[in-house]
DNA sequence: ATTGCATGCATTGCATGCAATGCATGCAAC
DNA sequence: GTTGCATGCATTGCATGCAATGCATGCAAT
């Protein structure tokens, strides 16, 4: 239905870019540009509020970013729940619920990010990092977990996308996603658990003190 | 406004029971109930629904209720970001950054909780169960997490609303919610997380194995 | 008796009109 | 020059109409 379609059009031209923190959108507007009536629209924009990709800001609604403090708390919950589903992952690891050709995936994409990221194809890394952490979450089999984590994801990645630069200890990250994998493998929840946390910990620091040339 | 207004009168009749897990609510209905027009009503439908208080069943939508495996889930998650706000509360408690009153509350409100459940006034215990709860949440100062949580309480707190029914040892919960207090208190953070995540499993497994007589 | 189909109805999704609201802009007064 | 106020306008919130949809109910046919 036409609110679904104003509801992913406009999620993704936040996620991208296109709509930057700060820019304001009104229902007329958006609802011209995507030629439909103020109702679905309106709808999209609520949810859009709901899920904190905007707030309410006088008339209408403005892109949300999370300022310094608040990214900082984002940062904690996203490494308690990476942290749980890690350790989910291994333990179904341990107990023989997960296919090989999902950890082969993992694998690949751990590679994949590490190379794109060594090639200085920054923007690709970006998803590759975001999908190999997305594999874990789908691993612990918690679909609470994991809708809360692509919230989170979400409005860190609208925070963070002006300060689209490399990792300032590239190997170091990569580094750690072996590690993680690794303990997934050998169905190790506990040190699991431990490393992933550790690790989004670790991307929060370089990422909110780093800013784009 | 109105849509607010739908919004919270509507939460509060699922929370307390009045439309049961499973019951059907139409627009029209609750348009009708509340005596406003169907939009406000509409949006107040879909928040709900983002939120996992009811979820869209052909026409309408009807209360939902966390099956077995759902609620597993979500007491993961609860009890992962439980650990999170026992932990940061106690960090907080150990910079000096909580006020002597709010510790005090917390307190009263763990000595009222035991009391009520002692007496058996378990409606009353359930309330301030979930005040403490929120209070030890708030004590974090993570908006992020004390919103996801509130999502959760909710939900399980719909789930389990038959099963209303005194916990199977009380005074062991009790006891963990006197730890729990003593960890935040000392500021020992590592304590505060291990005895938080512990409760809410400990509480999981109590309340999915009892039905109400 | 059971299955398939057609028809009616409940209900939603979307569009649009209207009234309310609050913000911006400009003018006047001090 | 600055502050306060009034007025106009952009924009939202809500109501309601209309068309689409899908489900239920009943009837007929095998």
């Amino acid at each position: 239905m036409q609110t679904d379609v104003a509801l992913s059009r406009v999620r993704e031209l936040i996620l991208d870019g296109t709509y930057p923190p700060g820019a304001r959108l009104t229902e007329m507007e958006v609802a011209a540009t995507l030629e439909m009536s103020r109702t679905p629209v309106r709808e999209a924009l609520r949810a859009l509020a709901a899920d904190g990709l905007v707030r309410p800001s006088g008339r209408g609604v403005v892109v949300a970013s999370l300022e310094r403090g608040d990214l900082e708390e984002a940062y904690q919950v996203r490494a308690a729940l990476e942290a749980l589903t890690a350790e989910l992952a291994a333990t179904r690891q341990r107990e023989g619920r997960i296919a090989p050709a999902d950890l082969a995936a993992l694998r690949d994409v751990a590679t994949e990010t590490a190379t794109a990221t060594a090639e200085g194809r920054f923007a690709e890394a970006v998803r590759l990092n975001r999908r190999f952490h997305r594999l874990i979450a789908e691993l612990a089999a918690n679909s609470m977990a994991l809708h809360a984590l692509e919230r989170i994801w979400d409005q860190i990645q609208v925070s963070t996308l002006r300060s689209l630069a490399p990792p300032s200890r590239p190997a170091h990250v990569s580094g750690q996603h072996e590690e993680l994998v690794a303990a997934i493998v050998l169905g190790q929840a506990d040190e699991a658990a431990r490393v992933a946390r550790a690790h989004v910990l670790d991307t929060r620091t370089t990422t909110s003190q780093e800013e784009r040339a």
